[in-house]
DNA sequence: AGGAGTTTGTGAACGGGAGAACAAAACGAG
DNA sequence: CTCGTTTTGTTCTCCCGTTCACAAACTCCT
């Protein structure tokens, strides 16, 4: 006998909320098709998962299916956006507007799942006068003014490696509280900050040792 | 020589293999100050994980460390470096060159962590002339002919989201069995053929879960 | 040479996540 | 109204990964 956690579920196991985003995504798909409802082996079927493990990453958020006829494609994809908290739009500040910092400052993603870039900044002053995806870079002295006037708590960091380090604590003392961090390095945050990286030269090493093995032993099996 | 496995270990788990490329790259940080030995709990620090993690680690690849005095940088950054198998450098293709795309090819991490990006691909045929990165555009009709004569087994998926299903198919078809995903989309491929996804806005949203539970319950510990 | 001090490598306990399997609940047919 | 069908929500078990703790092994100093 639970006691009932309608809304606010206590605490969502790391994994289900690496796939909520991915559910979330499918069932905006199934929406714009115009499906109204969708069964968890679908929905599992859409996102790559197994359902088993889709119908238990969902129970965590309470029970919005209905048994013998499956899920609300609508209900069900405010029920995800709610709980990840991308009802509203959050402001994002990206520095480091590099060859990546372009791409993401004009990545459509972003804007279309929750997330709205307020802000470019750059350490280079002879970046000042580039506008790119309709912001101006600015410097990166105005993050404390930009932070404070946004109400901003996410910061992309797209930097070169050397830079990342000084560019996290310098967020971190103007009240940014989540980093996404493109830079080639190991951050130190004090606790409470979030950091999540993304980095592209060990994905492709990942794979590479796969592919390795691949060609080393081919009669065993493999591991994706 | 071969009396035990000192050379291919049998199975590396998968949480370790993702771990390698960043002691890796700490090791090479090691060697590049001049250090020439160093601690399991000194080089944990600098990959930023526990010390006990780290030596199982490697002990893996097998037993590379002294007792009493640690790991040789230069010998631990080789091994682990053949381990995962960039001791020479592996052709990479990159198709969609658009924002992303652009980044990617102009990405110095790629050549000096083990890969050559050997060509440029896209659909559209308006970017043929283009010349990014020193490599000029090709269609992507070429692909097959490209990957014949380099030898390519991995690509880099960064198209939209509605062509990167056909553009992993075709990849697949001409023999390539590790994809780097940047599209938003959940790819399906045949058994033996690696996926690995990089997506920008689910990290965001992984952020903003966590973000949006620190304002509703500022009390509660964080998971990183 | 021997002992003290370090540091690695690993056995064992622990916790979390994945998947199978099943009971509970809703719908529809007759 | 009752029964069969469908699909969810949940329990149970197994496996992988993390961490602790300690013995083995090496160096240095006396």
């Amino acid at each position: 006998m639970t006691a009932r956690t309608p809304d606010s579920a206590r605490d969502i196991p790391e994994a289900t909320v690496a796939r909520l985003p991915v559910y979330l995504r499918a069932l905006t798909s199934f929406a714009e098709e115009g499906t109204t409802t969708c069964s968890s082996e679908e929905l599992a079927v859409s996102a790559g998962v197994n359902s088993a493990k889709l119908r238990k990453d969902l129970s965590y958020l309470g029970s919005y299916g209905t048994r013998g006829v499956g899920y609300d494609v609508e209900y069900l994809r405010y029920q995800i956006a709610r709980e990840i908290g991308v009802t509203h739009d959050w402001p994002v500040v990206i520095v480091g507007i590099g060859n990546l910092g372009h791409a993401l400052a004009n990545y459509s993603g972003f804007r279309s799942r929750g997330f709205r870039v307020v802000a470019l900044l750059d350490a280079d002053p002879t970046r000042k006068d580039e506008v790119v995806a309709g912001l101006d870079v600015r410097s990166f002295e105005d993050i404390e003014s930009i932070v404070a006037e946004h109400a901003v708590s996410i910061g992309v960091i797209a930097t070169p490696a050397i830079a990342a380090q000084a560019v996290a604590d310098r967020m971190v003392a103007n009240g940014i509280t989540s980093i996404l961090n493109f830079a080639p390095t190991v951050l130190s945050v004090p606790d409470g900050v979030g950091v999540r990286k993304v980095d592209l030269s060990i994905e492709l090493q990942i794979l590479a040792y796969h592919e390795q093995r691949k060609s080393i032993a081919p009669a065993s099996e493999d591991a994706s």
